[in-house]
RNA sequence: GGAGAUAUGGCAGAGUGGUAAUGCAGCGGACUCGAAAUCCGCCGAACCCGUGUUGAACGGGUGCGCAGGUUCAAAUCCUGUUAUCUCCUCCA
């Protein structure tokens, strides 16, 4: 959620710095002649709250010294009833204002690239080296067959599409990745968590999920409403939801590794084999918490713990810096990490670490006191370290041997515990 | 799942229809070489609106877990709801 006061004292610079995310420059027209309307009726209905806090204490002293009040008291009774007409236009509208202002993304930064889609992204690095093969290289869906430690049509028949089993070793290597990854993030000042994966609708709209993204989520319950998580980022982030973090505490990192569980609404057809896009996957996230000031330093800081990961395991990849129009909804800036995929020949996403200032803070009321004792918005961080399906599918795709072998990576074996994958038996 | 109790500033804790006590903490001062203790004073209920400033202040509204309702007037009465605690039930 955007800050009211900015579309009131800066409208131009807000329209012309959302309108790269394509907001219609009428909709703000639209929110701050709402904006305007409401604190018309606001003093409208204060004044006359004024009158009745007056007369209601005339109304107690001529009670007290037993005389008789009823003529006041029905003046009263039409100033009641007005003030009651009042706040019910002012709730129509303070709603509309809500609806308008819940669906806004959040203002991109400076530094990012302008543009409508992912065709604008910048290249920032790259690091790694590629994979040659004196072989075709085969998809990562195919080697875990093959080895049978992935079973994708027991997944489709027990749950349905997009869902899967991993087998044996295959599930070993889930396990192993993700510990190497909740360790190295602990090291570097993480705080490990382990989080609900069911949260309320607050913790939904705080992160900035709903109201507009309901579609992409599981819902779950109908006695109480409750959201299968997308990522550990909303239980992370809304863990101080409605709190005061002490000023010396900051910047909080918090890690954590969960299911994250998404419907994919829109991309059907897309990447419908192998391990990219699911409807349940294992992601390890972290989470920051941060002054304002030093939000952007740890972003940067947040992404070399990403690469990190992707270093130690020996993968090559690249950072691109997202343009406006393939950002998500919450982030002011976003950095990708995409790890290279032999078998498509391209790049594929496994990490994307944002800051999304105070926007989330703003909408799940995380404040700090600073320096003057003032309350102010934290600023919140959220970045994958990493996505570990598709770190399972950049080992099985990068590493493969041509006896269909699959080397692990030095920096796994001691989780993992042998140094390549062989041949399940049979099922 | 059933029954009961509780929810008020940073903390503790009064307030059963007339508009949020008090204590601790915090800040300032007196006393003191200094501190503690003591005494005096101030401040404090996340918020919103307006005038003003740009991080001075003033005025008004709101605010007692949350959301509604009754009333001229609600922390107080009514309904719903959430969380916590105790007991029962169930369970890993």
């Amino acid at each position: 959620m955007l800050d009211m006061k900015l579309f009131r004292t800066e409208t131009e610079y807000v329209k012309e710095r959302l309108a790269t995310r394509g907001v219609a420059s009428q909709t703000i027209d639209e929110l701050i002649t709402l904006d305007t309307k409401r604190r018309d009726l606001i003093q409208e209905t204060e004044q006359l709250k004024a009158k009745r806090n007056v007369v209601s204490e005339e109304i107690a002293v001529a009670k007290r010294n037993k005389q008789d009040a009823s003529a006041v008291i029905a003046e009263m009774q039409a100033v009641g009833a007005k003030i009651k007409s009042i706040d019910a236009e002012l709730e129509t509208v303070e709603a509309s204002i809500f609806s308008i202002a819940s669906h806004l993304p959040n203002m991109p930064h400076e530094s990012i690239p302008v543009g409508p889609d992912e065709e604008a992204n910048v290249e920032i690095r790259t690091d790694g080296q590629i994979p040659e093969f004196d072989f075709e290289p085969k998809n990562h869906w195919e080697i875990g067959e093959d080895l049978g430690i992935l079973d994708f049509e027991r997944g489709a028949k027990v749950a349905g599409a997009r869902f899967l089993y991993y087998v044996g070793q295959g599930a070993r290597l889930e396990r192993a990745i993700y510990n190497f990854m909740l360790d190295e993030h602990r090291k570097e000042g993480y705080k490990e968590m382990l989080t609900p994966y069911m949260v309320n609708y607050d913790s939904m709209f705080g992160t900035g999920q709903y109201p507009k993204f309901e579609e992409d989520a599981y819902r779950v319950g109908v006695e109480n409403d409750m959201t299968l998580i997308p990522t550990a980022e909303v239980p992370l982030t809304n863990y101080y939801r409605d709190e005061v973090i002490p000023a010396e505490k900051l910047p909080v990192y918090f890690t954590a590794v969960s299911p994250s569980f998404r419907q994919e609404a829109g991309s059907a057809g897309r990447d419908t084999r192998g391990l990219i896009r699911l409807h349940q996957f294992n992601k390890v996230e972290m989470v920051k918490f941060a002054k304002p000031e030093d939000s952007y330093n740890e972003l940067e800081k947040m992404v070399t713990n990403a690469e990190n990961i992707l270093q130690r395991l020996g993968l090559p990849y690249h950072v691109i810096n997202l343009s406006t129009g393939d950002m998500g909804f919450s982030a002011a800036k976003t950095y990708d990490l995409e790890v290279w995929m032999p078998a498509q020949n391209m790049y594929r996403e496994i990490s994307s670490c944002s800051n999304t200032e105070a926007f989330q803070a703003r909408r799940a009321h995380i404040q700090y006191r600073d320096a003057d004792g003032k309350l102010q918005f934290v600023h919140t961080l959220n970045g994958s370290g990493l996505a570990v399906g598709r770190t399972v599918a950049a080992i099985l795709e990068n590493c493969q041997n041509a006896d269909g072998t699959v080397t692990i990576p030095e920096a796994l074996r001691p989780y993992f515990g042998a140094d390549k994958i062989v041949k399940e038996d049979e099922l």
